[in-house]
RNA sequence: GGGUCGUUAACUCAGCUGGUAGAGUAUCUGACUUUUAAUCAGAGAGUCGCGCGUUCGAGCCGCGCACGACCCA
């Protein structure tokens, strides 16, 4: 908008004629000795107009959020990251000089006080104002205090007037690290080793996803921004560190929506001498337990939907999914042709070198993945969608695989892994060959990959958590923007 | 990419059948030394997202564009 609106314009004069009063706008020279949520307590003890007996001098410092000014007195509102607490303000105990300053505050202005505890008649715990200091003027005007700021475009674009004036969202991004920190507790727990590995890498490998390209100058070389570090955190096994994890962004170069952000924090962890089976144990009672330690409790509700993440949770192969959630029957999904018959009734597109793999997988992404609202495990996926995961010894047509399905949505995906070199190159030069005309996506062959298998990688099995669908579920998030600190918006066309 | 809805003061929102742009909060001035959505009196504040068109006249109707939300692919 307008840079020069009425109440920028005033915020200015305001400013200047502090300074003309000598008060410096920007001072560095207070230090809170205290925090405010360390001052509430003393108020337990006080009546109402009482002062605390020694009349002991505290420091806070804190944003104003609200003010009531009366011609010789006031009371303001400041918070800082611990709590938020009354102020009194009297013109005959700040002075005439200081409390003409004060005059000129604003809501938004960062200040500090020495002061008393007091409580008012009305029984709230203030500070009298011994001595003010003005830290940062404010020199814009926050939203009205009453509705706050609703309008989530500013919200996701401005997000530091969201955090100033949004409590809501500033708990969703505590609860956000907090859920990180009790996943690294976690894995911490159990002999995991966090490792970082290349976020730019020279073949994008680990998923299939269209990828951000960059280039390096001195090396004169294409780089693709990540799509997965899984490649990378397997070569550690090779290595010899059989257990690590990495919890980092992905960049995928795909639409965005309510679940996908082009960057996204992603947990992959690979254990050496495990199997899938270990990781839905591990799953279970890693997600279980940070639910119940965020929120007390197993039971949540997500956008109005209540879900019970109590172990055990539901384990169901891709098949018995069909058959039991979306009534296929069972004669259909043994036989290859009915299969793909199956899905094209339902409108799939198939591409021609499509097989029953696939047509079975897009059939339980259409018919079934919406109905799984408790954690359900989906187990036996097909070779065919799964180029990285171990066949099962028993049945080759499907892999020792499952993706774990909250609120219908999918939150892990995990596998016993790959470790044969042979057979991997075989997958990987069959995804290649498979790619069809898409020439975004890029299965190069990773030949160091291969080489990293063929000096022997030892059992593992690994997995993928996506963290900001985990993050959602736990905070009751509709929108994986409400997650993200500054999510990816298209450029603002007016500047404000 | 398609569909639906939205964009009006700093914020939250009204705006009739097309006829001078409204409220609350915030801001400014005055009163007020225990208020808490303080109160009382007064005042200022707008590129109605942008552009083109229809019309004597457009916030409102039509077309296009931008940004956002939701749904679908």
């Amino acid at each position: 908008m307008s840079q020069d609106n009425q109440t920028l314009i005033q915020r200015r004069e305001k400013a200047e004629s502090l300074e003309e009063l000598g008060v410096n706008l920007y001072s560095n020279s207070f230090t809170p000795a205290h925090a405010i949520e360390e001052l509430l307590p003393k108020g337990d003890s006080l009546k109402p107009q009482e002062t605390e007996p020694g009349e002991n001098s505290y420091s806070i410092a804190g944003r104003i959020m609200a003010m009531r000014k009366f011609g010789k007195a006031a009371f303001c509102h400041i918070t800082d990251k611990t709590g938020r607490i009354q102020i009194y303000l009297k013109k005959d105990k700040l002075g005439d000089e200081t409390f003409t300053a004060f005059k000129k505050w604003d809501i938004g202005d960062i200040v500090g006080i020495n002061g008393t505890l007091f409580k008012t008649k009305v029984d709230e715990l203030s500070v009298a104002a011994a001595d003010i200091t003005m830290i940062s003027k404010s020199l814009r005007p926050l939203p009205e205090k009453w509705h706050g700021l609703t309008d989530v475009e500013t919200r996701y674009r401005q997000r530091y007037v969201d955090l100033i004036v949004t409590p809501e969202s500033r708990e969703t991004f505590k609860k956000r690290v907090e859920i990180i920190k009790l996943i690294r507790e976690y894995l911490d727990g159990r002999d995991f080793m966090e490792v970082e590995t290349p976020m730019m890498q020279p073949v994008p490998g680990g998923a299939t996803a269209k990828p951000f390209m960059t280039h390096h100058n001195a090396l004169d070389m294409d780089l693709y921004l990540r799509i997965a570090p899984e490649l990378y955190l397997k070569r550690l096994l090779v290595g010899g560190f059989e257990r690590v994890f990495e919890i980092n962004r992905n960049f995928r170069n795909e639409g965005l929506s309510t679940r996908h952000n082009p960057e996204f924090t992603m947990l992959e962890f690979y254990q050496a001498y495990a199997t899938y089976e270990d990781m839905m144990d591990l799953t279970e009672e890693m997600i279980s337990s940070i639910c119940q330690k965020i929120h007390g409790t197993m039971q949540i509700s997500y956008q109005g939907t209540e879900v019970n993440l109590s172990p055990p949770w539901q384990r169901l192969t891709m098949d018995e999914a069909l058959i039991q959630m979306a009534g296929v029957d069972e004669a259909i999904l043994l036989d290859n042709k009915k299969v793909i018959a199956l899905a094209k009734e339902k409108g799939i597109q198939l591409d021609e070198q499509a097989g029953a793999g696939k047509a079975k997988t897009e059939l339980f992404e259409l018919l079934v993945e919406e109905k799984l609202i408790d954690p359900t495990f989906i187990t036996s996926y097909p070779t065919e969608v799964s180029p990285l995961a171990r066949g099962n010894e028993d049945d080759p047509t499907v892999t020792d695989r499952f993706e774990l399905f909250i609120t219908g949505r999918e939150l892990a995906n995990a596998f016993s892994e790959l470790n044969d070199p042979r057979d991997q190159l075989q997958r990987f030069e069959q995804q290649i060959a498979d790619r069809g005309d898409d020439e975004e996506i890029h299965p190069e062959l990773d030949s160091d990959y291969i080489r990293a298998l063929e000096y022997g990688m030892p059992s593992a099995a690994g997995e993928g958590i996506g963290i900001d669908r985990l993050v959602m579920l736990l905070t009751d998030a509709p929108s994986i923007r409400d997650v993200i600190l500054f999510p990816h918006l298209k450029p603002e066309t007016v500047s404000k």
